[in-house]
DNA sequence: TGGATAAGCCAAAGCGCTTTGAATGACCGA
DNA sequence: TCGGTCATTCAAAGCGCTTTGGCTTATCCA
């Protein structure tokens, strides 16, 4: 069923049909009336390729993938991803996801915005002076940054959490505890997320008088592994750290087994908080000794996105407003006081 | 630049410059050099909406993601995504993903097939009379399932890991250490993953004399959370099993939690056997105790189905054959003779 | 009463591509 | 020399929608 029978069948033009349902004003409104119903029986949907083609719009929104043999993408994104769903399930949104070169992903923004493959797109995992910023602006693409970058010219939409603040409050609480010593197991440090997780730190540090030295702090892909080995450095040099803060859970379950292989506990000998995006599979209640954290829904953080590339989309937003979501500190009992 | 400019300027119709473009052969090969050469050289990219509306193909394929609060993207979905964007970045393709209600699907496949939105789907997660199956084939959608279904009437296209064998063989192995009591820790019963798993674990022990208890089996969804809370039920049970197999690395996290929690050890009073799709961030050597594992990559998997699919796509392949892959059976510390 | 205004509807022109059906020469064998 | 092939090329008709620019009536006020 399309526009040309339904309108036939109405005995309307296509251009009146057309507009009834678009809800344009100049339609009687029982004419109005008498369209969205036949359009409703008939099970008529108009074909997004043609509307796509007439109108430039296409109703999706995108994300550039980086693809590549040495890339994996983290299950973080599957996260966010279920956000994204939760709200695009509701609006007619669907995603689409376009595969590029983890080196040259501006061929693909390019591509994308010149074929108007997508009405918006979201930017995951910024770094400080992100190329892609000032591209998709150039490309008058509309999009929202997950995450942060710094050391930009213009400003731009975002949506973060406030990790400087998440571990610059689990530090002092660890410095209240008496811990002098503090170590940092951080992500990968040429993202934004990782850089302002440092200077958390620093920050609670430097207001105690204290510093963070940079043999205390380990960046690195957020993976098990790279947790374990971070945390046997750490804790195998001497002058060891009493506490330790980590940027993932997944890197806190080698962090825990670097401990326990070095013949250490938690929080006897370790204090131990973990910032948690919040996945189901995998809760900090459950280790085995329970985990404290810094909490945030990257789910939540998915959705909120989708809803913002709606509004831009639809024009109901515009300008480059920032958003930074407060971040919980949620104490279990992994952290004790320092017993140095 | 579109088509229109680029003929006139090469002084040919449209048709001509179409066609040498897309290697049809009724064209003069000077032409087409002269043709491909001003299209490389103007960087001229024919528009997908306008390609698609007329031919009806997209280049894209399709996934329907099931959403809603209850609802959450399991983590084994990124890695084999992964995979699908291997192949996919190499091809063109991009990967469209439509939230659908969990409990209803189908509205969202038939909405994909009736606008033509993609060329091809994926189907993942089967169960038995998986009812998608036939769905697709109704609504004529290319598409390849993931996994297994069964009871179906008519066969289909799709790739599957063999995880009755993997399981048999891992039970057989445990039998033949001097297992008697062997408990299964498996993800949702529903799927048909699961339900070959439990029954490679039968037909091993059948083979032996030795039967699955129905207590010694626990199926739930695959958390770290519900293998810990399996465990605990399995290890504290009277005549508890001294070997467990457990279907994913996350929950064996939670197995290997509560083996320490009730004072036991692996595999001095446990031995363990776990699924091991191939993480990046989570490996099956860096458990406390080296897991021994059944190993099969989900992200070679994904590229598998990509590729299949666009050889649907493009009608190199046909009919409804099967794919069946072998599972490694790797062997680490984490087994041992049984004790009793 | 007549001209301006507004309400409601329509035909037709795109959007940028593919594909159908035909036309034009060049070439060939009889 | 002439009808028939073959190799190339083209104009134009879609694909199904939106949108521009009228075109009617009905309405209202001077």
């Amino acid at each position: 069923m399309n526009l040309k029978q339904l309108s036939h069948m109405l005995e309307l033009s296509q251009t009146t049909v057309s507009r009834a349902l678009n809800g344009y004003p100049e339609v009687n409104e029982e004419t109005r009336r008498r369209v969205m119903d036949a359009a409703k029986r008939h099970g008529y949907r108009p074909n997004p390729s043609a509307r796509r083609l007439a109108t430039g719009k296409s109703g999706m929104i995108g994300y550039v993938l980086p693809t590549g043999a040495a890339v994996s993408i983290d299950p973080h994104f599957v996260e966010f991803l279920s956000g994204l769903g939760d709200y695009a399930r509701g609006h007619d949104l669907d995603l689409v996801l376009s595969p590029a070169d983890a080196d040259d992903e501006e061929t693909t923004y390019r591509r994308i915005a010149a074929n108007r493959q997508v009405d918006a797109v979201y930017v995951s995992s910024p770094r400080p002076k992100d190329r892609r910023v000032a591209l998709l602006a150039a490309l008058a693409l509309p999009f929202i940054v997950h995450g942060r970058s710094e050391g930009l010219d213009a400003d731009y939409p975002f949506i973060d959490i406030d990790n400087e603040g998440a571990f610059h409050e689990a530090t002092r609480l660890l410095v209240q505890l008496g811990h002098r010593r503090i170590g940092l197991i951080n992500g990968d440090i040429r993202e934004t997320f990782a850089i302002h997780r440092e200077r958390g730190v620093r920050r609670a540090l430097a207001g105690s008088g204290l510093a963070l030295e940079d043999r205390a702090v380990v960046s690195s892909a957020m993976t098990e592994e790279n947790g374990y080995r971070a945390a046997r450095r750490l804790l195998e040099s001497d002058g060891r750290p009493t506490a330790i803060l980590c940027s993932s859970l997944i890197m806190a379950l080698g962090v825990q087994r670097a401990v326990s292989d070095v013949g250490l506990s938690v929080p006897g000998d370790l204090s131990l908080v973990a910032h948690d995006d919040v996945f189901t599979w995998l809760q900090p209640e459950n280790f085995s000794v329970p985990l404290s954290t810094t909490r945030s829904s990257i789910r939540a953080a998915g959705a909120r996105v989708a809803e913002r590339l709606a509004a831009r989309i639809s024009g109901l937003e515009d300008g480059a407003r920032g958003e930074v979501w407060p971040v919980d500190l949620v104490v279990r009992g992994s952290i004790a006081g320092a017993s140095v």
